[in-house]
DNA sequence: CTCGGTGCAAAGGTTTTGCAGTGTC
DNA sequence: GACACTGCAAAACCTTTGCACCGAG
C-alpha cells in the first residue's frame, strides 16, 4: 500500500511531530481497505506493547482527517462512525445485512451529471456516496439452511 | 400527499393504538419529504399546544418503522438519526456542503447489476443508498461573492 | 379493566473537552 | 525550552431503558 515515510513526510510538511502514535494509527489504517472505528483502532493499540488512550485515538484521528490524510465515513449500519486512509481515488462499499461485514467495491457506478432535484434546480454536484446493501457469499449459504 | 386516515388504519391493523402523539408525528412527516431528525419533532410539537417528552418520540419512531410505516435513515452530514415516511418508490437526497439542507433527488440513478465487490464474488444486491454532496443555488451565489 | 402508551429521570454508548503533565523538535 | 501531544476524568450529546402512572379500547 503506501509508503510510511511519505506519510509521515505528508505529516511533517504539515507541521505536525510525528509521534508513536500517529504512526501506529496511520500504519493501521494503512493495511486495510475496509474502514475501522476509533475504539477499534484503540483496542488493537493496547493489544500490542502500544499505551494509548481512547481520547488520543479521537484526536490523532480529529487532526489527520484536517491534513486529509484520513477520511470519517457514516455507514447506515453503524451508530460509531468509520475511519479510513483517504485514497485520492474513491470507492464505494458493499454492506452484507447478514454479518454488517463491509466490502470495497471494484469501481464507481456513478457519473456525476445529470441530476435533479424535486424543487430547486441549478446544484452543483461536487462529491457522492454510495452504499449497497445485501448478502455476502457466507450469508446466502445460511439463508438457503433457513427456508 | 398521505390521507392520514389511512395512516390510521394501518396503525389499527397493526394493533396499535391511535394515540395524539403518533397522529401528530405522522403529520408532521407526512408534511415534508425531507427526513427530520427526533429532536426536531419534539421541538414543533412543543411549540404546539401538544405536550410530550422526547423519549416518547423515540418510541414512537420505532414503534412506527417496526411496522414500516416510517423509515430512519443517516447521514454523513448528521451525527444524528434522521425519520421519514417510508414511501414504496425509494429515493435518494442531495445534501448541501455549505448549509446542510438536504433535498430530495428527482428519480433514482442507480441499476443494480453488475456490480462487483473486491476480494470475494457472488454478492447478492438487495438495495442501495445514495448520497449526493454538491451545492445548493443559495450557496454557490455566497461562494462567488467569497472568491 | 387491561394493557399499551407516556413522562421523568437515570443510564448507555460514542465523542469531545479541560487540565496538568510529557515528549518531540 | 517551547509548544504540540497525551492521559485521565469529566462533560456533552444522542438514544435507550426502568418504573410508576395514564389513557385508549
Amino acid at each position: 500500500m503506501n509508503d510510511i515515510a511519505i506519510l509521515l513526510d505528508k505529516l511533517k510538511n504539515n507541521g505536525l511531530k510525528n509521534t508513536k502514535h500517529r504512526i501506529e494509527i496511520l500504519k493501521m489504517l494503512d493495511k486495510t481497505d475496509i474502514p475501522v472505528s476509533a475504539d477499534k483502532i484503540y483496542a488493537k493499540l493496547k493489544k500490542t506493547d502500544i499505551l494509548i488512550s481512547l481520547s488520543t485515538v479521537y484526536r490523532t484521528l480529529e487532526t489527520l482527517i484536517e491534513k486529509e490524510l484520513v477520511m470519517k465515513v457514516q455507514f447506515e449500519s453503524e451508530t460509531k462512525a468509520l475511519y479510513e486512509m483517504n485514497k485520492e481515488t474513491h470507492h464505494h462499499f458493499f454492506v452484507c445485512v447478514g454479518c454488517n461485514k463491509i466490502f470495497p467495491l471494484k469501481e464507481c457506478p456513478i457519473h456525476e451529471h445529470d441530476f435533479e432535484v424535486e424543487d430547486s434546480e441549478d446544484i452543483v454536484v461536487v462529491g457522492h456516496k454510495l452504499e449497497l446493501y445485501g448478502y455476502c457469499k457466507e450469508c446466502q449459504k445460511k439463508r438457503v439452511h433457513l427456508t
